[in-house]
DNA sequence: ATCTGTAATC
């Protein structure tokens, strides 16, 4: 030993003097690797049993997000103390695992020697609650501190407030509210942000003393989720001192509310503008499916050298995916690549979303290979794009997949999976996944799993089990369960079950005037032409508003829409022509049009010459003119496809040796060499 | 403590 002996001790008690050093003050460990130096230390060494060394390191591993490191000093600990425990708490808390929160919580409560949780216990207990949704629980912990006489501080109080907000409760978070004995301005802004009713926010709001920057900006967002954009307005404008956060507020309040234009001026009026601003009125622009204009906002968000983030790249890929604006979302894929490499699951999810909602699986599956920590929401993404590309051997694959991977499905992973059952008639495996939703997953069927299922039985010609599900369902109906079985109605010519479904459809106020259409052509097949004029003079009282079929088209990143007998496109002309060449190649290989289907057609896009012009055959006879041979034709419609351009779509992939990819209302057709991928079951 | 975004049956 000796003199090597005293140099490892020495050594030993250095590192161990750095190690503390660097615990006390924590913004000075700057990197992971830092933190993995640290981690060394404290197991070579005695700190590792030290209170103060561990709980200081749960700290810092939490800010950067590495809490298993934490997790596997703390489990060493032979009796951690109360300050370790609130640290590990506490860390759990701040990286979002709310589980483990509760977990730890229920640990120290019950594991020897117990430790009794105080005042930097609860609060982040309760906000686990909070986010947990979990009501009862977080009542029985309020019970908990209450009968441990823990004095009520702001800290406490407001994680509470916060906690009866969040589920609407008012009356307990005032009632909280008022028990604390002092009311700071933390507590007081918390309080005004978690009334639920705008009137009370308003009494508190003008009751406050001393209101500062940040009370306005709240009061004026409460009338933003109220939808009250004016009186929003009307407060900013009386606002003592604006920053750029009540200025983005109110733009967000314009653009939730879809008042683009007000919204677009506003925005040209704002002193300064932030990611925030930038990320709202693009934001705003997508939801009114304005794309191109939201990528000019974007190009002009990057020459003054605004960086994008996570978020306005998911905003820019949804709307190419609510458009199929393919072109665009492939330019945002490589600007992805070349800028952010390694791009996060959110963006990967969007581009899978994006790709499928274009049409291109292909692309839409290697971006999901390629993702690291697949999460449910990516799994749904790609399942549903599966699904509704009309893969269905393949989403079954998928999702017994994502099983194997141990990812755990939700309402949302069922509901894509039956979809595919609904488009290819998987009957049996349908039936079967919704039984074991509720025995395998504990996942409880929501309506639109029982619209789901009514689809699919009701195709299959399953009406009477359709119907007895409908009758048993532990909830109300909704218009898509009885839109789905009188659907099938038609689909198998069932008047007296179909006139069932449209009773119940008229009970329920709905926008929707396809299903009278429906209605009326259902009796119209059965030749009660008297029931027809009935009907129709139903729809005329109620004037309900036929929506008009619309299809659209990108052609270089512009996208252009078409209507029904549209008149309005500057090629017109080039575009009949078109048609007329495709009718004649038609009448050669023997296609007649089935004038049926100017009748039957769901929407009703309506009468004899409408159905040569229908917005999905000027689309894509405009596709043929202006791309490139060879190239695939992408179209999106509103509504469904009708029986006649189905049959059409499916010649003129052959005659003009073009692969034609129309998404409709609810699914996708590939057409490819006189086939189509639904198998003509739709 | 206040502002911006992802999967969804008909």
């Amino acid at each position: 030993m000796g003199f090597l002996g005293g140099m490892a001790e020495e050594l030993e008690a250095r590192q161990k003097h750095l190690a503390l050093s660097l615990l006390k003050t924590p913004q000075s460990i700057k990197s992971t690797k830092h933190l993995r130096s640290i981690h060394v230390i404290l197991l070579r060494t005695s700190l590792h049993r030290s209170s103060f060394a561990v709980g200081n390191f749960i700290t810092s591993c939490a800010n950067f997000g590495l809490m298993n490191y934490a997790v596997q000093l703390f489990d060493e600990m032979p009796q951690p103390n109360s300050f370790v425990w609130n640290t590990i708490i506490r860390g759990f808390q701040q990286t979002h695992q709310p589980r483990h929160t509760l977990d730890l919580f229920h640990r120290m409560r019950t594991t020897e020697p117990v430790v009794v949780p105080d005042c930097f216990t609860y609060p982040f207990v309760i906000r686990a609650c909070t986010e947990l949704k979990e009501h009862l629980r977080g009542k029985c912990i309020h019970g908990l501190l209450f009968k441990a006489g823990l004095e009520l501080d702001t800290f406490i109080g407001t994680s509470l407030i916060e906690f009866y907000g969040g589920f609407g409760d008012t009356i307990s978070s005032r009632r909280v509210f008022d028990e604390l004995p002092v009311k700071d301005k933390v507590a007081w802004t918390v309080m005004l942000s978690s009334c639920v009713n705008l009137q009370a926010a308003r009494k508190l709001f003008d009751r406050m003393p001393g209101k500062d920057l940040v009370v306005w900006n709240i009061m004026i967002f409460q009338y933003i989720k109220a939808g009250d954009v004016q009186n929003a307005h009307d407060l900013f404008a009386l606002a003592p001192i604006k920053d750029l956060l009540m200025y983005n507020t109110v733009l967000g309040g314009y653009a939730r509310h879809g008042e683009v234009e007000t919204m677009l001026s506003f925005f040209n009026g704002m002193p300064t503008k932030d990611l925030v601003s930038w990320n709202t009125i693009i934001g705003g622009l997508v939801r009114d499916k304005r794309v191109k204009e939201a990528m000019d906002h974007f190009h002009h968000m990057l020459s003054e050298n605004i960086c994008p983030n996570e978020i306005t790249l998911v905003s820019l890929l949804s709307a190419c995916a609510q458009v199929g604006a393919l072109d665009t979302g492939r330019w945002l894929h490589s600007y992805i690549d070349r800028n952010n490499r390694g791009s996060s699951v959110v963006v990967g999810t969007a581009l899978v979303d994006m790709y499928s909602k274009c049409g291109d699986l292909e692309s839409a599956n290697c971006v999901f290979d390629k993702l690291q920590d697949k999460d449910v929401v990516a799994w749904n993404a790609m399942i549903m794009g599966f699904s509704m590309n009309g893969q269905s051997r393949t989403t079954l694959k998928l999702f017994k997949r994502m099983k194997n991977e141990s990812v755990v499905p939700n309402e949302i992973t069922i509901l894509g999976v039956l979809c595919a059952c609904v488009h290819a008639g998987f009957v049996s495996e349908g039936r079967e996944l919704f039984h074991s939703m509720v025995k395998d997953l504990g996942l409880a069927p929501r309506v639109e799993h029982y619209g789901c299922m009514v689809d699919l039985l009701g195709r299959a010609g399953l009406l009477d089990e359709a119907y007895e599900l409908i009758q048993g369902m532990p909830m109300e109906p909704h218009i898509g369960v009885w839109g789905a079985l009188l659907g099938a109605c038609k689909l198998h010519k069932k008047v007296e079950l179909a006139e069932i479904a449209i009773k119940h459809l008229n009970e329920l106020e709905h926008e929707d005037g396809g299903y009278l259409t429906m209605m009326s052509n259902i009796y119209a097949n059965a030749g009660r032409w008297d029931d027809v004029a009935k009907t129709r003079e139903v729809m005329r009282e109620k004037r309900v508003d036929k929506l008009r079929g619309c299809s659209s088209i990108e052609v270089n990143g512009e996208i252009h829409e078409f209507g029904a007998e549209d008149k309005a496109h500057p090629r017109l002309n080039e575009i009949r022509e078109m048609i007329d060449e495709i009718l004649s190649r038609l009448r050669v290989a023997g296609h007649v049009a089935s004038r049926n289907e100017v009748f039957f057609d769901v929407e009703d896009e309506e009468k004899d010459k409408a159905l040569l012009y229908h917005s999905e055959k000027m689309a894509v006879a405009f596709g043929l003119i202006v791309t490139a041979k060879g190239t695939v034709i992408r179209v999106v419609k509103n509504l469904r496809i009708c029986g006649d351009c189905h049959a059409v779509m499916k010649l003129v992939s052959k005659s003009f040796e073009r692969e034609i990819v129309i998404r409709d209302r609810s699914r996708f057709h590939h057409f490819k060499n006189g086939c189509c991928s639904c198998g003509d079951y739709w």
